[in-house]
RNA sequence: GGCGCGGUACCCAAGCGGCUAAGGGAACUGUCUGCAAAACAGUCAUUCGGCGGUUCGAAUCCGCCCCGCGCCUCCA
């Protein structure tokens, strides 16, 4: 079954063909570590962590690289506010970074790179691009050309000349056309600078994600992803500087995620309207946060709001809830009993879950597949309830999807709201059972309500009594 | 002004030329129950922003209009 995904550089889908057989390179620009990641970011390296998982399931071997811009404006802005060094700055909060991505389930790329570990090799781009004609100096500054690449504007699909016709644009009378981008910094008073031959300075922007890119992954590689924000400037900036150094095509799937937006707007920094990740975890498990971020297909923008966060805790409660259902289910079953010929709709079930995610990573669909599973289990519960061999292959399915999806299974339930007292709650149980045996109902409703008041549930099945955590 | 994206039920959302317009949440009804809860089941868009057009056939393609958003400056 192909895979298929859509590329911003033709604006269409397009069947996945990697450059070389039975392995992916992939580059997803990452964070510059100033401040909290805040749910932009999420919903950024969460789509990032689904394609690479859902390529590593369809059989390739993936290279994931994701930069760490560690020197810029605005790192050296918060250091020198905080009168701490950029370093710190950037470790302390990459470190924070690390974190909330790994409660959000997004796994380590194959390499995380920093921007400061490559400034030997930026300086040797800059000087061949000055050597190739496409750059220019000034002072202690080094600017890129963008009138020498012809392909200048092939992704964001702008014309200089419409651009330099437009409003808004920056004024330095020193570059000679506006759009040029500094590829090196002449250094000022207390930054933090590396040597070069145009004097102290640091790298512009754009050139760390060019040459670490090609450093690890080759001069062409397949996927190159980010926020839609970064195709103009940064991502154009990007090609201009390597396809003009490499003259190769370097990469030939470029893959943006849409933004979160709130009330209608978007997420940012600059419109102050952000929730970091961490204070949003501190309401919402981090599941429920993937979860809902998965339900909604990654080039859409997605609103922030606390009713569609509630909805996804039920949506994915649920799911989880069904996997233990299917489990106290399967513990009762004295003779198991095959029910012929249903396994065929489990098959069908599983065909379109794949067919989802080959379809551009079509996460919201994919999730809409495991709802039908649900169903269906729920419907064999019912009808078949002694096909063990049938349950245990569905049960095995749901986690096995959620598991692509990066969804732990394991939430508060049963076992982590109460892992210390379970046993306590068993002989409650047992109690209350008597008592109701006995008729002693005040008795029962009393013991009922005491795990109630501990965030315990009970379902009186017709398997007998199951429990669980509130969710 | 230039470029791009989107408008599907009460809310969210998949579908992007042809089987009954997925799925989640809410609501309502029912099953189960000593009663509840939970769980489960059923109901919930003859219709996809509006108007035209193409087609045997359109939510899906084309044109115009209305509305919302993003990029063009750092931003995932």
């Amino acid at each position: 079954m192909p895979l298929f995904i859509y590329n911003t550089l033709t604006q269409k889908k397009e069947e996945f063909v990697p450059l070389h057989p039975n392995e992916v390179k992939m580059y997803v620009c990452g964070v510059t570590p100033y401040d909290e990641a805040h749910l932009g970011h999420g919903r950024a390296y969460v789509t990032f962590d689904i394609i690479r998982r859902f390529l590593e399931y369809s059989g390739y071997k993936v290279t994931y690289i994701q930069n760490v811009t560690d020197i810029d404006d605005k790192l050296i802005n918060k250091a020198n506010g905080e009168r701490r060094t950029v370093n710190e700055i950037a470790q302390q909060y990459f470190d924070s970074y690390l974190e909330v991505m790994e409660k959000l389930g997004v796994l380590n790329p194959t390499r995380y790179v920093k921007a400061t570990e490559h400034i030997p090799e930026m300086v040797k781009w800059v000087k061949g691009l000055e050597a190739g004609g496409y750059a220019y100096q000034i002072d202690h500054d080094v600017y890129f050309e963008v009138g020498k690449f012809k392909d200048y504007g092939k992704l964001s699909k702008r014309k200089l000349d419409e651009m330099r016709s437009g409003a808004r644009v920056e004024v330095d009378s020193r570059k000679k056309d506006p759009f040029d981008f500094a590829l090196w910094k002449g250094a000022k008073e207390g930054e933090p600078s590396w040597d070069s031959p145009w004097g102290k300075g640091r790298p512009g922007w754009h050139i760390e994600c060019s040459v670490m890119s090609t450093k690890y992954l080759g001069e062409s590689f397949d996927i190159h992803g980010g926020g839609l924000d970064l195709i103009f400037p940064h991502h154009e900036n990007e090609i201009a500087q390597t396809e003009a150094l490499t003259c190769k095509p370097w990469v030939k799937y470029w893959v943006h995620n849409g933004f979160v937006n709130v009330d209608k707007q978007k997420m940012s920094k600059s419109l102050g309207n952000f929730f970091t990740l961490k204070d949003i975890f501190k309401k919402y498990d981090p599941m429920v946060v993937r979860f809902f971020l998965l339900s909604t297909h990654y080039r859409s923008p997605i609103d922030f709001s606390d009713d569609q966060l509630k909805a996804a805790e039920k949506g994915l409660g649920r799911l989880r809830d069904t996997i233990d259902r299917i489990q106290f289910v399967m513990d009762s079953i004295e003779k198991p009993k095959e029910s012929h010929g249903l396994d065929s709709k489990l098959l069908e079930l599983d065909e379109d879950f794949i067919i989802a995610l080959n379809d551009d990573f079509n996460a919201a669909g994919a999730i809409g597949v495991l709802f039908e599973i649900v169903a269906f289990a729920n419907k064999i519960m019912e009808e078949n309830p002694s096909d063990k061999a049938l349950l245990l292959k569905i049960r095995k399915s749901l986690i096995g999807y959620m598991e692509l999806l990066g969804l732990r299974v394991e939430g508060r339930d049963r076992s982590k709201t109460c892992p210390d007292n379970s046993e306590e709650i068993e002989k409650m149980i047992a109690e209350r059972e008597a008592a109701r045996k006995n008729k002693d109902f005040k008795k029962a409703d009393q013991i009922r309500n005491d795990l109630l008041k501990k965030g315990i549930i009970l379902e009186d099945t017709a398997q007998g009594v199951r429990w669980k955590g509130i969710t």
